[in-house]
DNA sequence: CTTCAAAATGTTATAGTATCACCTTGCTAG
DNA sequence: CTAGCAAGGTGATACTATAACATTTTGAAG
C-alpha cells in the first residue's frame, strides 16, 4: 500500500480518473450510479478530506440535489454499500475511496486539523488483532482501523 | 496480549479487582474518583459491554446520580481521559477498561449481536499502518482497531 | 407502446448522540 | 475565614441518523 494522499498531486485528474473506475464498477456490477450519487461522490472526492452528512448535503441542496438529510444520507449507504467511498467512524464523517473495486478491508490516516484522510490497506486477519481474534474464537466480519494524528502539511504550519 | 474476556471468568471478582486498581492509578495520579465517576466505572465493567451513554444515564439516574446528559459524558470523558474506558467508535458506545494503568493503544474485538466487547493491545508504530504513517510523513497520535464480529457464544446460537 | 413492479427520490417528523451555558456546592490552600 | 477552583445540577440546544409515507423514475415483460 501507499499514503500517497497527502503529497502534492494533480487532483482534479486524480478525481476524474476515480470517477471513472467508479463509473466502470458500477456498469460491471449493475448499480445504478444516479446524479445524486455521482455527484455526491464527485463531491467527497474533491474534497479530499472527512466530510459530514450534513456538510454534504449542504453542498447538494445548493445545486438543487435535495434538501432534506435522507438524501445525503441514502447517497452515502449506497457509495458505502458499493465500496466507493468509507465512513470515518472516529468522525462520524465520509470519504470518497480512491481505489474502488478493490475489495478491501481499508486503513486511514486521517489528520485532525485540517481533515484530510489517507487510506491504506490493511489485512485484518493477518495483524496481531487477527491472531488474537482466533484465538479467542472470535469471527471477524468488519474492521475499522483508524489513525488520528498530524499530516506532514500541518505539522509544519505548527500544531 | 490475550482477550479472555469471552470465556467464562468470576466475573464479581474481575470488577472487584480492576476497581482496586482504578482506585489505586487514581491515588497514585491525583485524580479524583468521586461517586458519579466511581459508580459509572462499576457499571460499565459489570456489563462487560458496550453502553451508550443514555444507556449508563438510566443506571445512573436510577441511583439518583444525576439525571441529565451532561452528567453522563462528564463522567465518561474522566474514565476516557483517565484510561479506565474506552469510547467504541463504531457504536458511540462505551466499555470499561479491563487492565487500566498500562498506557496502552487499544484493540476491540466487538460483537455486533450482544455487543460484549474484548480488549487486545495494539502496537500501531509497529503495523503495516504504523509503516505507511512513517512513509508518509504523518505522525500518528491516536488510534482506533476495532473489529466487529461474532463472538463465540453467538456463533453457537445462530447468527 | 403500455403496463407494472421495483428502485429511487422528496418530505415531514422524530430518535439518538453530544455539548453549551450558567448556576450551585463543597473542598482546600493561604 | 475566604478566595479560587474542581465537580456536579439543570435546561436548552446542536449535531448525527433514521422512520414513515407519498411521489416519481426506471427498466423489464407483455
Amino acid at each position: 500500500m501507499s499514503a500517497i494522499e497527502f503529497r502534492d498531486h494533480d487532483h482534479a485528474a486524480c478525481v476524474r480518473s476515480t470517477m471513472q473506475a467508479a463509473e466502470a464498477q458500477c456498469a460491471a456490477r449493475g448499480l445504478r450510479l444516479t446524479p445524486v450519487r455521482r455527484r455526491a461522490l464527485e463531491i467527497l472526492l474533491s474534497e479530499h478530506r472527512a466530510l459530514g452528512a450534513y456538510d454534504l448535503l449542504a453542498h447538494l441542496s445548493a445545486e438543487g440535489l435535495g434538501a432534506q438529510p435522507p438524501v445525503a444520507y441514502r447517497a452515502l449507504d449506497f457509495l458505502v454499500k458499493a465500496g466507493l467511498a468509507h465512513k470515518i467512524e472516529a468522525l462520524n464523517a465520509y470519504v470518497g475511496c480512491v481505489h474502488p473495486g478493490e475489495d478491501h478491508a481499508p486503513a486511514f490516516l486521517i489528520c485532525r486539523r485540517c481533515r484530510s484522510v489517507a487510506e491504506a490497506e490493511t489485512s485484518p486477519t493477518k495483524s496481531r488483532l487477527g491472531d488474537a481474534a482466533r484465538a479467542a474464537g472470535f469471527r471477524i466480519e468488519r474492521s475499522v482501523v483508524e489513525a488520528e494524528g498530524l499530516c506532514p502539511a500541518c505539522q509544519e504550519t505548527g500544531a
